[in-house]
RNA sequence: GCGCUUGUAGCUCAAUUGGAUAGAGCGCAGCCCUGCGGAGGCUGAGGCUGUGGGUUCGAGUCCCGCCAAGCGCGCCA
């Protein structure tokens, strides 16, 4: 047990202990009574439980601090307790027991700090989930982040994680950027083809075209363009995610699973998904196609799930795919992590997980604000379709992943961020990155030369509370 | 028009989820140092927390209105 929980623990003994013995009235203890001042001087700990339970007890705070102060077990952590105007507890750690502290941390190593809170429950990340039409990009960067750090730290309190990659390899999208390769492809023979409006500009296609005309000639020229387009995009879709792999592994990013979108209609999980939905009744035939009662979970308009041509819309696979995450693979906790310009998909996609069963608090999003780079003082612009993008790959060579991971992680995911290559790079104290890379140096430095040395053992002495105290020199 | 997010020192960000005098780094001003693997050290100025109300012992934090910025409101993904 934390020392946070432990001190939590003492209070709140303390609290029914007062209660039984009458001086305290019945009555519940509130959730975070205990927090950590932000000054050194009112003690490691303090409590605001008296003034969180005045009102309710009719009493003044001061009273109830003193009667919470005689029932407080100090031993072994706390040395002392001082009570504060108008009703804080401040608690302060015992020296001796704070001395204990650093051995049992040695002791641990590299597990310190490790829990196991999640109790070994499976949980799954998903993110970056980019559609394999391009190369990833700063933004999508910025959401890979994360989620390898979030996963992280799931595993070290306890979950057992599965980190997924959702690739979108069906859609109009995907048929799309197949018939721009085969532009692509064919223009590198000498064929005059335009890409289409809207269509992927990206210098990327260019290169990808031209590797495949290179490796398999002239062959695909010769057939009917639909048959072209295909044959083209089954070698164009493996390469563009084998790209999109090796990028994200030089961020220090790996996936346990890469699920397939398209898979969802060949196992039958779309088809399951429909059948719920149909029974349960939230279904509707409407203008030729296919709709989801979205407007019975409060959302503002209906949404379609399959198109009066047929064809399943994104959100109808999306849906499929949240039943096979909780369904099927039946993870205890879900959380997603997409781009902001995704919000309006989250209520509905809640909703849709409610109409099939499932306890839509198991399914948390978070969104990841755009990222705009600053180069030189100006802003540039991240658009997948104009081909103006700063792909992960130039930031990195930029400015490496060490500085790309602090940066990302260094702001709420809520908040828009500048990206700010001149700072990234700077080989001085401006940069938190450098600044940090230099202290761990010093810190190894420190290390080596003490094991030149025959170690001797540790005699550990608290020489000050505070460590930035006055030497009296 | 509706919805989501954001707004804190000149700049970039914190503030333990409603607690005590809103803190750091950079920048700025002044003083000091000059062979540890120096990014020099110390001190100081700088704030009506976008704005107007409300809730309560207490609000940067919660509620309502307004202002500003970004994103979204497809049978695209």
């Amino acid at each position: 047990m934390n020392i946070h929980s432990v001190i939590a623990n003492k209070i709140s003994l303390a609290f029914s202990d007062a209660q039984s013995r009458g001086l305290l009235p019945e009555g519940n203890i509130p959730d975070g009574f205990l927090e950590r001042p932000q000054k050194t001087g009112r003690g490691d700990f303090a409590t605001t439980l008296p003034l969180k339970l005045a009102r309710f007890m009719k009493m003044k705070p001061l009273d109830i601090a003193h009667i919470l102060e005689t029932s407080i077990d100090l031993k072994p952590e706390l040395e002392r307790i001082e009570i504060a105007e108008p009703g804080f507890i401040n608690l302060f750690l015992n020296q001796n027991w704070l001395l204990s502290q650093v051995e049992m941390i040695l002791n641990h190593g590299n597990k310190f700090g490790e829990s196991t809170f999640g109790q070994n429950k499976r949980v799954q990340v998903e993110y970056v989930s980019v559609n394999p039409t391009g190369p990833i990009h700063v933004g999508h960067a910025r959401g890979a982040v994360l989620g390898s750090a979030l996963s992280s730290i799931l595993r070290c309190a306890g979950y057992l994680v599965t980190e997924e990659y959702y690739i979108n390899d069906a859609g109009n999208q995907m048929d799309l950027f197949y018939q721009c390769l085969y532009v692509r492809y064919m223009q590198s023979l000498g064929f005059a083809k335009e890409i289409p409006e809207n269509g992927y500009q990206g210098e990327y296609l260019v290169t990808l075209g031209e590797n495949i005309s290179k490796e398999y000639g002239e062959k695909f020229s010769n057939l009917p363009e639909e048959e072209a387009v295909s044959a083209i995009g089954n070698i164009g879709l493996p390469l563009m995610i084998e790209s999109i792999k090796s990028d994200l592994d030089r961020l220090g990013v790996e996936f346990d699973s890469w699920f397939s979108e398209k898979s969802l209609f060949e196992n039958g999980h779309y088809k399951k998904t429909m059948e719920i939905l149909k029974d349960n009744n939230y279904l509707l035939e409407r203008e030729g196609a296919i709709w989801f009662e979205s407007t019975r979970f409060g959302e503002d308009k209906d949404n379609v799930l399959v198109r009066t041509n047929g064809t399943p819309t994104y959100f109808a696979s999306d849906a499929a795919y949240h039943y096979y995450k909780f369904k099927i693979a039946e993870y205890e906790k879900v959380t997603n992590i997409w781009g902001a310009d995704h919000q309006g998909h989250v209520s509905r996609l809640k909703s849709v997980i409610a109409a099939l069963g499932i306890d839509e608090a198991k399914l948390n999003v978070i969104l990841s604000q755009m990222v705009t780079i600053r180069q030189s003082g100006d802003l540039v612009r991240a658009s997948k379709r104009s081909g103006q993008l700063v792909t992960l790959t130039e930031l990195l060579d930029d400015v490496g992943v060490d500085a790309c991971r602090f940066f990302f992680l260094s702001r709420s995911p809520d908040s828009q961020m500048e990206f700010d290559l001149d700072l990234a790079t700077k080989q001085s104290s401006d940069n938190p990155v450098y600044y940090v890379q230099y202290c761990h140096a010093r810190i190894q430095s420190i290390l080596r030369l003490t094991k030149l040395n025959n170690p001797v053992p540790i005699d550990l002495v608290i020489i000050s509370r505070d460590p930035w105290v006055e030497n009296p020199t």
